[in-house]
DNA sequence: GAAAAGAGTTGCATATTGTCCAACGAATAG
DNA sequence: CTATTCGTTGGACAATATGCAACTCTTTTC
């Protein structure tokens, strides 16, 4: 079953290469991609769909929808007459100009209660996570900070003393470093004053520089600060107006001098943004 | 200009009268309907993206799908892959099953940032949220029950399982009571049949008891009944013949004892009040 | 434990359906 | 008034969706 689905979701990722302003030749259509049959007139109509995201309040023109789109002004007309039988699209009889319309917010509002912040940034995790044939975690902010809320074991075989329940430190952890990257001072300063107290202290320039490197690269690293022995990438998982909603950590051993190589970091990147997207973010 | 608009926006309601469980025969389609010319295989799409709406939360069987869009399951299947290849659906790894996706929800959401009741609520509720330092959030009815559609960080860092989509318990939020105040029984009754049957009951008395208090009052509240440690106070935003629109619902932690003062809550009723009155409401 | 049923997926021949071109009416500009 | 642009529509042709049947994999049944 999975290779199965595996094959069935890897077909999925053809761009559209034609950016907004030339009209398509069908010939090409045909010819680059596509492997597994479709209905191409429904991707053209996403097409559509697409164009009339991005448009002023007051709805687009067709000739705005056809260009974005790719489509003559004619083949533009009869998918957005499509749309607007199924109420997907409305033509407002002032302008004649075209929008989303109300059936649009009825797919969104059933799709949006599918969102599980949780859940999704699990799966995505821990596919990567299969890929990287490794093993990492995911966190959210607990009450005593970062907690760990899943530990998934993908081929790596740890004995550490973390496990899920674990807080993690704000100071010393790759995940932590994010937090203090995201997150109000209000709401990380009691942390990390009780680590102080504690014994753990960095100091503030060391964070600094360390969120200061996060915020440029979109993830944070750390080699055995937490577990000895042991190395971490993590990068977050962000929500609607750039909210911090989770982090997703990929451990290894810091023996493996260049685990962490360019395309794996992409890999965990795209992962976490692919996550970021699907519980509403807006990139 | 006008008359043209008119005509066409008149050929626009023509019905499905296929309901659910019988395929279609290809004659019924060119027969019928369609007095102008468009993209059958758009419409047909639309079906597909219909079936899906009304599905449970963890994705629906082909098998399903084409069912309830009239389809063959192979009809069904390549409208489903264009959707999965353009991201309007996806297809779970685990179960197989599809369910509406992440492209989905931007054009819900595209659609919803044209709608201006929720554009006028939601830059009230910002501005409120700024002067009181505090985090709130925007709801509309949606199909699992009030759902959260937008998450405004306002000073304080509050960090729960609530998010963009969330639905909240009609039972147990302060927001869930005003929908229970001012829509239709038949609206709300299964919904609350839903909770109950999943384990949260609240009895008819209580509710009716709250209920009383909130067209009293016009405002609800509830304290660490939806986030443990965070208490609400959501207001009504009405429309034209009173229709409950939206909810604001401003929050502040369980230990702030009196944040919710006269004078706060005056600043919130008025800014609920001033996006009624924008949006038609005659008080 | 093997067979049967069910689910999801795919190939292929056919004709239904979308595409392109051109043209029309209406509005706006020059 | 003429010229241009825009939304819209008709018709011939060819691209494309359809339906059937088969295949794989899973689940159920006996």
């Amino acid at each position: 079953m999975n290779a199965r689905k595996a094959s069935q979701l890897s077909a999925k990722g053809d761009e559209m290469e034609h950016q907004a302003t030339e009209r398509l030749p069908p010939k090409d259509l045909s010819a680059n991609d596509s492997p597994r049959k479709a209905i191409q007139s429904v991707e053209i109509g996403v097409r559509v769909l697409r164009a009339l995201m991005d448009c002023p309040r007051d709805g687009a023109h067709l000739r705005d929808v056809a260009e974005k789109s790719g489509l003559s002004r004619s083949q533009a007309h009869r998918y957005l007459l499509s749309f607007v039988n199924t109420g997907v699209v409305e033509q407002k009889v002032q302008n004649g100009r075209y929008a989303l319309g109300e059936f649009s917010v009825r797919i969104g509002m059933a799709a949006l209660a599918r969102v599980e912040p949780v859940r999704i940034a699990g799966d995505n995790l821990a596919s990567v996570l299969e890929e990287l044939q490794t093993t990492g975690l995911l966190s959210v902010w607990g009450n005593y900070g970062p907690t760990v809320i899943r530990w998934i074991d993908g081929g790596l075989p740890l004995f550490t003393s973390l496990h899920v329940g674990s807080v993690l430190p704000l100071q010393a952890s790759s995940t932590g470093i994010l937090y203090l990257t995201h997150c109000s001072r209000a709401l990380t300063r009691p942390v990390i004053a009780q680590e102080r107290a504690s014994g753990l202290v960095v100091s503030d320039d060391e964070l600094e520089r360390q969120i200061v490197q996060a915020r440029e690269m979109g993830y944070a690293t750390t080699q055995g600060t937490v577990v000895p022995g042991l190395s971490a990438l993590s990068v977050p998982v962000l929500g609607s107006g750039n909210r911090l909603v989770a982090t997703m950590s990929v451990l290894s051993r810091v023996q493996e001098k260049h685990f962490y190589s360019k395309p794996k970091i992409e890999k965990i990147r795209s992962a976490a943004i692919a996550a970021s997207r699907a519980i509403g973010w807006q990139g």
